[in-house]
RNA sequence: GGGCCGGUAACUCAGCCUGGCAGAGUACCAGCCUUUUAAGCUGGGAGUCGUAGGUUCGAAUCCUACCCGGCCCA
């Protein structure tokens, strides 16, 4: 630990000397008035010789980000949650061993607390002229690169404290993840839904199609499985007499890391009795348009260098006509098990021989065909039922689901659709799935029993949505990967860091 | 899982093709400098060249395997 670069061991041996003069190492009784960003809004446009007229003192903190030594005078910048501003310590305005200490002491990363009053630079930079500074926190390791900042992926992620410090861009990120989730939440609480927390370790896997994390516990000498999804305890929830829930958590699915996925995302899903997918359609465009008001100030955001228009109303397109008009496949050869297999190797889009749910197939190919090309906003309507185990049948077309996915720049971004309240079809679908589990190892093992029970109860009429909320983040902030928007990702262990 | 690219000082990167003393800038250290802002100037210190093998008189450089990351594909 202590055989480091000689760049760490100087800022230790400074630390001791600190100590040595009798100041407290790291003192924790200064408190900022101001904060950077305001400072500059408010006096960017006052005048010099206004400014030199006033002798308000103003008291902000934080991390020295830049030291211009210039003989009896040091420019510097500090950096705080919301911006940097310049300081000037000067011999003339401030003792000289209080000036020799900033000098000599204060070093680029360290947490000051200064104040002073504000003044402008020749070129019109507003710094504040220091009267007074007390050094917070000493930073015994040495920030990256002025200029370059801190550009490696893999340090960025690894580091992300660092990543924090040095990308203003990477906190505005986080700043709006947290702005997105916020305006969400209100939006539910506003329109009566409640929010909830159900069990994040599971007894039973099931709500999704996903390989899960097991985890053992001790007392109870079992095993659980760490959530894909909230939803069947969602529902027990409306059999429970909650007619609006939701719930806005992590899952955790057992998959690869990539940009697109990482194994612990955000979800929201709500329910809502006495509704259908139709009325979550409208939910949907209504929640979307305000939340791109409320983030970008405008319904018009862009994506990756694509203008995406949020203004509802959104098109529709069935996932049957969006297969034939967008994903090229000839109408006749649909339900044609050997033409559609030959089709999709022509285009080299591998489908599992052995799986005998023609749907399932559709969804691959939907996927590879279709899903880069709806950009704008577009409800994909009418699933087949057979990939869709838990939603309520079309009643005249019983093969299909009354089921919607929302697609924006090529992402699934939400799935809903009004919910299968039968016990009998549901444990017949549960059934039917559970035989093709030797073929599919991501449909969940076991049927969950209580849970019919639940639905034997008797569940009100209902439609729930699940949102990919790290997908939304990703588009309202333009990010093309996941890790951009998840605080620490997930990266394979690294041990000489 | 496959292909391509990358890993060199705390950070950003050259050097690798064509083997011959380990480089630059930032940061750090000692100085000069009262309006700088990637401040400037003089001087200095700083390395497990991702890891392990191999080839060679000699390897950051060539070969093999592995580790970590990125992009693309499955």
């Amino acid at each position: 630990m202590l055989e480091e670069s000689q760049v760490i061991k100087v800022r230790y041996q400074k630390l001791e000397k600190i100590e040595k003069m009798g100041i407290k190492s790291y003192p924790n009784d200064f408190r900022p008035k101001d904060r950077a960003k305001y400072l500059k809004e408010i006096y960017q446009d006052v005048p010099s010789e206004e400014l030199e007229k006033r002798e308000q003192e103003f008291s902000l903190a934080g991390r020295v980000m830049a030291k211009r030594e210039m003989g009896k005078i040091i420019f510097s910048h500090i950096q705080d949650e919301t911006d940097k501003i310049q300081i000037l310590v000067a011999k003339s305005e401030i003792s000289s061993e209080d000036f020799n200490f900033f000098k000599k002491y204060v070093d680029i990363g360290d947490i000051i607390g200064v104040k002073g009053r504000i003044i402008k630079t020749k070129t019109g930079e507003i710094t504040i002229l220091v009267k007074y500074f007390k050094l917070l926190t000493k930073a015994l390791r040495p920030l990256p690169e002025k200029y370059h900042g801190l550009r490696d992926i893999e340090l960025r992620y690894r580091m992300r404290y660092l990543d924090l410090i040095m990308n203003p861009k990477v906190r505005e990120i986080f700043k709006i993840r947290t702005q997105i989730i916020q305006y969400i939440r209100d939006y539910l609480i506003s329109e009566g839904f409640l929010e909830v927390e159900t069990p994040m370790m599971q007894p039973i896997v099931g709500g999704a199609a996903a390989k899960p994390f097991i985890t053992y516990h001790n007392a109870l000498d079992m095993n659980l499985y760490l959530r894909i999804a909230p939803e069947l305890y969602l529902k027990r929830l409306l059999v429970g007499g909650f007619e609006r829930v939701f719930e806005l958590n992590r899952n955790f699915r057992n998959e690869g890391v990539s940009s697109k996925h990482n194994p612990e995302f955000t979800m929201l899903e709500f329910y809502e009795a006495y509704a259908t997918y139709e009325d979550l359609i409208k939910r949907t465009e209504e929640l979307f348009y305000g939340l791109a008001l409320e983030i970008k100030g405008s319904p018009v955001i862009v994506y990756q260098g694509k203008e995406i228009d949020l203004t509802p109303p959104w098109k529709r397109i069935e996932f049957l006509k969006a297969l034939t008009n967008l994903g090229g496949i000839p109408e006749e050869i649909l339900k044609d098990r050997e033409k559609i297999f030959n089709f999709a190797k022509e285009r080299n889009i591998e489908l599992n021989l052995k799986d005998p749910r023609i749907g399932k197939w559709w969804t691959k190919l939907f996927e590879e065909l279709v899903e880069p090309k709806l950009i704008q906003p577009t409800f994909v309507i009418k699933f087949p039922v057979e990939v869709s185990p838990l939603a309520r049948r079309n009643e005249e077309d019983p093969e299909f689901a009354d089921r919607f996915e929302l697609y924006i720049a090529g992402k699934e971004v939400a799935n809903a659709f009004s919910e299968l309240n039968d016990p009998r079809d549901q444990r017949k679908r549960f059934e039917e799935q559970l035989k093709l589990k030797e073929i599919d190892e991501e449909i969940p093992p076991e049927i969950d029993e209580d849970f019919l029970k639940a639905l034997e109860y008797g569940m009100p009429p209902c439609a729930g949505e699940g949102i990919g909320i790290d997908r939304v983040v990703m588009i309202f902030t333009d990010t093309p990967s996941i890790r951009e928007v998840i605080l620490f990702p997930h990266l394979r262990k690294k041990e000489d860091l």
